[in-house]
DNA sequence: TAACGAACTAGCCAAATGGCTAGGTAGGGG
DNA sequence: CCCCTACCTAGCCATTTGGCTAGTTCGTTA
């Protein structure tokens, strides 16, 4: 945005290299301090903004509007949120890049953020020290970053047929909650107040999106997606 | 306990609270980091190692004999490995204290790390970052920490019939992964060379020491024990 | 040695599940 | 207006499951 207001500026003046911006959110004291730490070790790396929630980050990228937003998609209860908010940010400030800083490596989830406009998904476990500060610096640059594992996940995405992991529905996710929990089909329609039949509709369809063939391994497969 | 001894100190010659030695375990960079920037903010601590696998954890005590092992259980892939190396910390070494830091709250892992010898349980989630070093300084004293919601689930455990959770059979444990891959228990009973019965015999068994009654609850279960 | 836990096997039966076909409704977007 | 999606319902049938009882073997521990 302030990129014509920088070649304005003569050579010889120019700021040597304008700090890169940055705005962390994760939940998390102990990943929010450690980010801080490695990434203002290195000259060039500000941390302007911290933020705890999906709403505390949409008010401080308001605020900052900084370079770069490194994110956590779990910042509350609700998992699907975190990806909502890669869009929201993508959209409306074009010039804040973000990186996803995620601890599981699902591949739907990684297919979705990207696809929402994400630039980059690190994998907490796996990331190294100076990964961190080259991956925000790349980013910057217009490359998109993918961590260790990460990319032959993407890969494997695309090889595959479904290009875009299908989404289960509000619905689907319910009865897979209620699955889970170890309840019968005659038993979840009871609580949700619908047939039996319905709940068998709802598991069929889950099951071909996700590529199950039992309900044991539905549970399993939405879980590790973290949508449970 | 050495009340006594610090009252035959002279006080104007007393040590200035002699540091506080800690070694630091987990195979997340940017956790460690971030508790590195936290315990040193307040003087007296001193991280003196860091590991990142089980291994290192036993030859950094063995080395530098700290005064404090924080210790994330999930240091590999044998997720129950975790609670072994507390137990031989704690065993071996008297005079450190262990302090489990993790990001998952599972009864199962907290009762089992406490019945080892761990002196505290904090949850990376939610802790506050001036929780850490007061924790810390309360072990160091004698005295057993637990974090926001981990008391609540060791006193629900205490309540509840059985104090201490049984824990699953490696065989069990086999056999829920290949439930958790929806494969029925004919085809377990195919892949792990014996008879069906038998995979429905560990099934029971792992049915009542989780206090499930159907296999996408045992998985749930086991899964969010940290079991799989 | 006796007791114990873990692993293993067998058979029975009611209930639950998976896999299918064949519908109906309501709302949104081209 | 038609198409598409999400949501809802029904019935059929082979297979799987949960829950039980009743055993054997092996290695460790008391």
């Amino acid at each position: 945005m302030d990129r014509e207001t920088r070649s304005d500026v003569p050579l010889g003046r120019r700021m040597p290299q304008a700090t890169t911006r940055i705005v962390v959110a994760d939940r998390n004291v102990i990943t929010r301090v450690g980010l801080r730490s490695i990434l203002e070790r290195n000259t060039g790396f500000a941390v302007v903004a911290e933020a705890t929630s999906y709403d505390a980050v949409l008010d401080a990228v308001d605020e900052h509007g900084p370079d770069v937003l490194i994110i956590d998609l779990d910042l509350g209860d609700d998992t699907t949120r975190g990806l909502k908010v890669v869009e929201e940010v993508t959209d409306r400030y074009e010039s804040t890049k973000v990186l996803v800083l995620s601890n599981t490596l699902s591949e739907m989830i990684v297919v979705e953020a990207l696809r929402r406009g994400a630039n980059g998904y690190l994998c907490k476990e796996s990331v190294k020290a100076d990964e961190l500060g080259h991956g925000v610096k790349a980013i910057q640059e217009g490359e998109t970053v993918l961590g260790k594992g990460v990319g032959s996940l993407v890969a494997h995405s695309l090889g595959s047929s479904r290009l875009h992991a299908e989404h289960l529905t509000d619905r689907e996710i319910d009865v897979i909650k209620n699955v889970a929990q170890g309840l019968s089909n005659k038993q979840i329609a009871a609580v949700m107040f619908i047939s039996e039949s319905t709940i068998k509709f709802h598991l069929q369809n889950a099951s071909r999106k996700l590529g199950a063939h039992r309900r044991a391994e539905i549970v399993h497969r939405a879980t590790s997606a973290g949508l449970l």
